[in-house]
DNA sequence: GTCATAAAACTGACCAGTCAGTCAATTAAA
DNA sequence: TTTAATTGACTGACTGGTCAGTTTTATGAC
């Protein structure tokens, strides 16, 4: 083994981590968390149960890995994204673009999120909780900038970046619900971004 | 026994299907769908687990029944207030005002509808579906009339319905998911309204 | 009133299947 | 030869659902 260079275990090893993790979001997407069995996920990683238990503790703890790495990837984007535009206007718009590529171009995450969200509300507390706070406190710091710049009415920032969050699973959540009204050519960010701008813009 | 009274049996039996689906809704409320047992429930409603039996075929059965009783009265009361109402923005009102005074009442219904939402998108054609659709349906078509009255801007009728329902289970989500922008004085009820009323409302 | 009988309601110990997590044995790399 | 990684059979706790047996109520003959 050179200092440099990565044994063969090592290059073996490198990647476990994040294939587990992408097994197990095909295996919790597909199935939910409480259909979802760590052999399942073992197998589609294509390795044994006892190798998944060297890598995470527990069932939980895979769980909590496998949708926080996703979120936290799509919130990064977003936020670059935001951060690449000047009216508050723009960076809602770049957000919601972010957002609906991201979660269209991944539908294990997707399902995991729309499916899994409101069992989390639960865990007071518990690994997802921080990070989706952070996300919705950065969304209100941006709604908030915009009230004081006179482009968004008063509001309460916080309620109102929840509601943009909660906006955009509501669409997604609305195809596995089987609901109507989702015509092939129904354009769910435009949506999103119609309804809330109108609610928010100032005048 | 009488043609017109209950027997004692009649009277005892009369209100077991009400208190078993009273227990299931604190049992489910408290713990969620997965962690909550039947014999949980069983002793919760002070009966046997084998009687519980007698009245529903499975956990399943009995958490659908719970769920869709209590979501089905809320309906039931928010479609007749608002066809007390003549304008669209009235009725939005008072939807809103039925809705948010039921959800606050009943804490564990709350709990159940908020929390395990996202896991009956799943269950395509589930007995909460259809239920879901038409109290959707229901609120498009009041959106539709308001749209086609110029009350409102045109809009996918089905969509924004979904929305709103949407936004009102994400304020109560909000506070399990413990996010701040909870002040004691925030009116959700207000916030949702405003929110919506800007974003749909003509001009 | 009361006693025998039938019917309905109820009970809870039990069963059978499931599954997260473990660990002694095995294999591969250093 | 040593060390690290991997395996997968196994365990033990859990729980949805069952059912043989018990209790309660209703009925009706006397």
């Amino acid at each position: 083994m050179t200092l440099q260079g990565k044994t063969k275990r090592q290059a073996l090893t490198e990647f476990r981590e994040a294939e587990i993790l992408e097994a197990a979001r095909k295996v919790f997407g597909e199935h939910g968390y409480a259909s979802a069995t760590v052999d399942l996920i073992a197998a589609e990683a294509g390795i044994a149960k006892g190798t998944l238990y060297l890598y995470y503790d527990s069932k939980d703890a895979i769980f909590w890995a496998a949708l926080t790495s996703r979120f936290r990837e799509m919130h990064a984007e977003a936020r670059r994204e935001m951060e690449a535009q000047a009216s508050v206007r723009e960076k809602i718009r770049a957000s919601l673009r972010v957002r609906f590529a991201f979660l269209k171009s991944d539908e294990q995450f997707l399902r995991m999120y729309v499916t899994e969200f409101g069992a989390m509300c639960r865990l007071q507390g518990g690994p997802m909780q921080a990070l989706y706070r952070e996300v919705a406190e950065h969304m209100a710091g941006v709604l908030q900038a915009g009230v004081e710049a006179g482009e968004l009415r008063p509001l309460n920032a916080m309620a109102a970046a929840t509601a943009l969050m909660e906006l955009v699973k509501g669409v997604f959540a609305m195809r596995f619900a089987g609901m109507p009204g989702q015509d092939p050519d129904f354009d769910g960010e435009q949506f999103v971004f119609d309804l809330f701008w109108n609610g928010v813009a100032a005048q």
